[in-house]
DNA sequence: GGCAATCGTTTCGCTACCGTATCATTTCGC
DNA sequence: GCGAAATGATACGGTAGCGAAACGATTGCC
């Protein structure tokens, strides 16, 4: 991959993408929801409610909150750990992985037609 | 600009930037405030009300909403347009500007952590 | 076994967002 | 001039977000 985004560049594909997504259909995702979302997608597991509070230097609530959201939208999914039943492991979902493919695939064209 | 973005590279860089963005203490703009914001900087004037909520596929109290919120963040502000007075323009601030090169050099910089 | 620590959730009061419907102001058509 | 159209703002009822605090459930420590 060879890149050399330049601030105004990074904006334009930004702002692209971004257009994209809010013209979409589809589920309407804070930021902070965004960021769970691929994180828990992109890093190997496993996640938990405090690691990913801490991560995004929030409050454990916040994480609850996002989690109960996605959740019922089906993007994510919650299990208890077998081994501490304290811990809530935060899993991926089919519909998920279909969502960030196309985020992915959103970011991909608007920066191709860009010319980035 | 010469980049080859591929989907899950373009993921790994959304998941960055916007970690570093929720992180950040600044304005927590949601996902439409953000796409009005970068609009209405990267593309030139003039900006209405209603042209913005054409652009994002949505009603116009959400456009004055964000607006509202925007501009008391100082990020943007509002004139009565002269020539027609019926039309309101929006234009850019110092402070906005500054919000936008903070967010520039975020991406590019996570753009550059990742190998990019 | 019993008490403190840990973990995720829930509750509380509050703020901000949403779409629909309506409003005041201004301009246009004739 | 005067009614219709256009523009942005406001009101309304509802939903969902927030941080702080408190809460059950579970585990670890001695």
């Amino acid at each position: 991959m060879s890149v050399h985004l330049r601030a105004s560049e990074a904006l334009y594909l930004w702002r692209s993408a971004m257009l994209a997504m809010v013209r979409n259909d589809g589920p309407d995702l804070t930021q902070r929801q965004l960021t769970i979302l691929l994180h828990v997608y992109l890093e190997p597991p496993p996640h938990t409610v405090r690691g990913l509070a801490a991560l995004l230097g929030v409050t454990k609530p916040v994480i609850t909150r996002a989690l109960d959201t996605m959740g019922a939208m089906g993007l994510v999914h919650r299990t208890r750990d077998k081994a501490d039943r304290r811990n809530v492991v935060i899993q991926r979902t089919v519909e998920g992985s279909e969502y960030l493919e196309r985020l992915g695939r959103i970011i991909v064209r608007e920066g191709e037609e860009l010319g980035v």
